[in-house]
DNA sequence: TACAAATTTGTAATCGTTACAAAGTAGTAT
DNA sequence: ATACTACTTTGTAACGATTACAAATTTGTA
């Protein structure tokens, strides 16, 4: 609790209770979710939480630094809390999602051919471990 | 034309008219448009094209291998013809499209940490050379 | 010519996301 | 305390890409 209250406020994010509880969910659950997902887990314990502040609170995450945002091929947007760069591997069976490859090397500042880039989203799909073994025949 | 037609064939999907149209405008703008944009250049010439027939036929094709679809942190899906795999940088600025890195290694049909991988889709954002020569300050 | 299957079309609905303005909260100076 | 300002949250309405669906059209074949 103290160490998002930190994150926040390195970060010049006022560290409303909000913003607190919507961080400390991506920490505590590291599933991918999604806008609403997060609202749902929420909104039991904040009856009055908006689905516009979870917006507003994950573009200003986002924008700051403090998440990733995801683009899986899906029409909704997936975020995480993390450190280290990684691969995401989405199975298109169960539809999990698999950080995978964690020494994954990031090309996140370098040159391509010219152009600077900022991010480097690496986005595996097929079948995963589990649904494999579970094929039926 | 002729072309079109036999890569729809071998793809058993049936080549009418619409279909080759939209395939042939793939094949001749490489600027992975969106299906609105494909729908909007064709609509002159073909005043009575729907534009769920455009969707619908996107679907056909992605699903049969004929097209890829991009996931590149927009709310809209964007389509490309391609037979190399390549990287996709989009510039945050000026918002194009580049293909880079056309070397690059593929995972498609690896097995990665006991997940089979399908698609591998690698995604740059940053600044391109376009836009970062243009600086003013 | 007739019939069945595939394709196309237009409209309405869905759903994630955003715009916007009002209401609430916090900090600061008087 | 009070008033003023800036920031944050909230709810509703709107937006826009995509899909569902059923009718209309086209195609292939008996």
């Amino acid at each position: 609790m103290k160490n998002i209250i930190e994150i926040l406020k390195e970060k010049d994010i006022a560290p409303s209770m909000q913003r607190i509880k919507i961080l400390e969910y991506l920490q505590n659950y590291k599933t991918h979710p999604t806008a609403d997902m997060i609202y749902q887990a929420l909104a039991d314990e904040m009856p009055t939480l908006s689905k516009t502040t979870v917006y507003n609170t994950l573009k200003t995450f986002t924008e700051k630094g403090v998440l990733v945002a995801l683009s899986l091929f899906e029409n909704e947007v997936r975020y995480e809390y993390t450190k280290e760069p990684h691969i995401h591997f989405k199975c298109t069976k169960c539809g999990r999602i698999y950080d995978v490859l964690k020494t994954f090397k990031c090309l996140k500042n370098e040159n391509i051919e010219g152009h600077q880039v900022i991010e480097h989203h690496v986005n595996l799909r097929g079948i995963c471990k589990n649904c494999l073994e579970k094929v039926e025949d």
